[in-house]
DNA sequence: TTTAAATGTTTAAGTTCTTGAACATATAAA
DNA sequence: TTTATATGTTCAAGAACTTAAACATTTAAA
């Protein structure tokens, strides 16, 4: 295995764990459906509070899979997932070529 | 979102947990360089006990990342990676084409 | 400037994950 | 059958994660 492969695998672990939630899932899948949607607004479509929402948003914006567009007072997320998909196919391709 | 998108979600949780670890990587780097080995030779090469190698495995086997071939009383390990190539594949380009 | 609304942060409790010691099981050789 | 080797399982301790209440911050309107 190569060291880029060693380097794809190490780089996915936040995103591994910032996608195998199911709470971080459904904030994904609900911006797909209607972007961009304020704190609130996600937390209104959730059994869980505005806190644990709020905190699964920074777990997903330190992972950079969410965007933020300021508008007043309020914080507008929408889906940023290009980038993370591109480091996951790096992956996938790198093992397919290493590991199978 | 369509309702295959969300499938691929959530069948995607238990290999991102089983990913996400870098104890579990470690394993699954050593098996790509040489393939197959025992529990005790995957050990020998790290700061793990035997008994918590044993518990990654038994969270690898779970998902089939790993498979095992019998032979007395040593088990050799080696990697399966394929079909959950197959499906982080098969999310990513879901995600493509509904979330970009 | 004061007030209200939206959001983020801190904190504490409960839960889950990780680890290794101790124990159990299974296979093969003596 | 007895013994030794390889592996799996149970269990308890510690670490990390999840959650919501309480508090803090920020922005805009009154």
């Amino acid at each position: 295995m190569s060291e880029k492969a060693v380097e794809l695998f190490r780089a996915s672990i936040p995103i591994f764990q910032a996608l195998s939630d199911s709470a971080r899932q459904d904030i994904i899948l609900l911006l797909a459906e209607k972007e961009p949607l304020t704190v609130n607004e996600i937390a209104n479509e959730s059994t869980l509070s505005r806190p644990a929402i709020s905190h699964h948003l920074k777990i997903l914006r330190d992972q950079k899979l969410v965007q933020i567009e300021q508008k007043g007072t309020q914080r507008y997320y929408s889906l940023a997932l290009n980038e993370a998909v591109e480091l996951l196919k790096s992956l996938l391709a790198t093992v397919e070529a290493e590991c199978l």
